[in-house]
DNA sequence: CCCGAACTGGCAGCAACGTGCCACCCCCGA
DNA sequence: TCGGGGGTGGCACGTTGCTGCCAGTTCGGG
């Protein structure tokens, strides 16, 4: 593949140096190509420096065509450009998904026969390990596969960056009202008057746009 | 470490090889041991046999001692059995969590430091293989960290081996719930009484333990 | 055929929730 | 000092949800 050695790994120094000697390896993904990432800004910016030669196969989402699918963190969301960014991705073909859980490392894998690990940032430039051994490869990719599958479709997340910063308050009534407190004993707790409370518990289901508090209850923990 | 070589991987045949060569490896573990499989059959005997000679450092919860999480899927509860051992494993001072998600291949990290992986189980003998490389062993923890944290807690999971068989109706009664319909809309649409709709409400809320409707909402969420 | 168990639906009454209205208070700018 | 805006609490009233009671139905066994 391209001019890499089979060697079991191959450490290279530098996303210059990642796409210069992995670049064919990743162009040449047919089935599967999954990747994931804490945001858009590393990584990316050499993998889509591959991609941008045309030398990506096209996207078939049906089956005996390359399923890529990318997971990232929250931290890809947040502001518009990235999830702009996004969208384009997912609408070019990829199936993307938003993890909650942090990705300290970028992880890669092709086809299942080759895995791509970032390293750490020490010294500058970044380090990138091919691997090559099966078993590790396999490893690898059963565990990116099942962050994949615990992931969230990116769908379900675009509106979701301006309502992370979440009153303390409602924190307190939703707390309540999971509980499973009534109205009367959760606005004694809170120590505010009963219209207070349901005044509270009103503009939380119009932000959520619930029409019972049973659909609340789903959303609020839909969102978090 | 033990008598193991420092060669980027090593791979052992059979458990009882994994138990000899890498089972000083194993009790090494002083920071952390961070485990994932899919269920208590595979793996576990082998490792337990090593914890068994008595060579496991002492849990210790907090700061500086010994950190234990364990990630399975859902196949590792179902039978009062395996329940059982895993509440066992949790009493001891472990963190267990089960993942939504499957995990095709076991990993297991220790001290960031050594990643050991199940190959397939091709002929007979399940292999293993012992990985040393700093970038990829920490890439590997990263990924089971993730699955690690995407994971819910064992606590939350353990009852709900004998609810998953959910009445047809039941679920449609949830979808109406969750739909925000009034109870008169929601019977309505489901062709029953508005009596018996409430009947049915009821008995999902007792069978959740909730007392309120949004409380109801948020449990159902959790268990799917 | 009768009986009982299990389910359903209607009704009534009560508890809980939702909201419009108004009085009150506090803060801030004029 | 005087409003005015914004948040709060009390009150009232309508809606929705919860449940005990009873009558009707279906089904199976005796």
């Amino acid at each position: 593949m391209g001019g890499s050695t089979a060697a079991p790994f191959v450490t290279l120094r530098g996303e210059a140096e990642l796409v210069r000697r992995a670049g064919d390896l990743i162009a040449s993904a047919r089935e599967e190509y999954l990747c994931g990432a804490t945001d858009l800004v590393t990584w990316s910016a050499g993998t889509n420096a591959v991609f941008d030669g045309g030398r990506r196969p096209p996207l078939r989402p049906g089956p005996g065509g390359l399923a890529m699918r990318k997971v990232y963190t929250r931290r890809a969301l947040g502001d518009p450009e990235s999830e702009r960014r996004l969208a384009r991705i997912a609408a070019s073909g990829a199936q993307v998904r938003i993890s909650s859980a942090p990705l300290a490392r970028e992880a890669m894998v092709i086809d299942g026969r080759v895995a791509i690990l970032a390293g750490s940032e020490a010294r500058g430039a970044r380090t990138y390990t091919v691997v090559r051994e099966p078993d590790v490869v396999e490893g690898i990719r059963s565990l990116l596969y099942a962050t994949w599958e615990a992931a969230e479709d990116l769908a379900g997340c675009l509106g979701s960056a301006d309502r992370p910063v979440l009153d303390e308050e409602s924190r307190a009534v939703l707390g309540a009202l999971a509980a499973g407190l009534t109205d009367e004993a959760a606005a004694r707790r809170l120590g505010m008057s009963l219209r207070t409370y349901r005044r509270r518990v009103a503009a939380l289901m119009a932000d959520l746009g619930a029409t019972s508090r049973f659909q609340a209850g789903v959303l609020s923990r839909r969102a978090g």
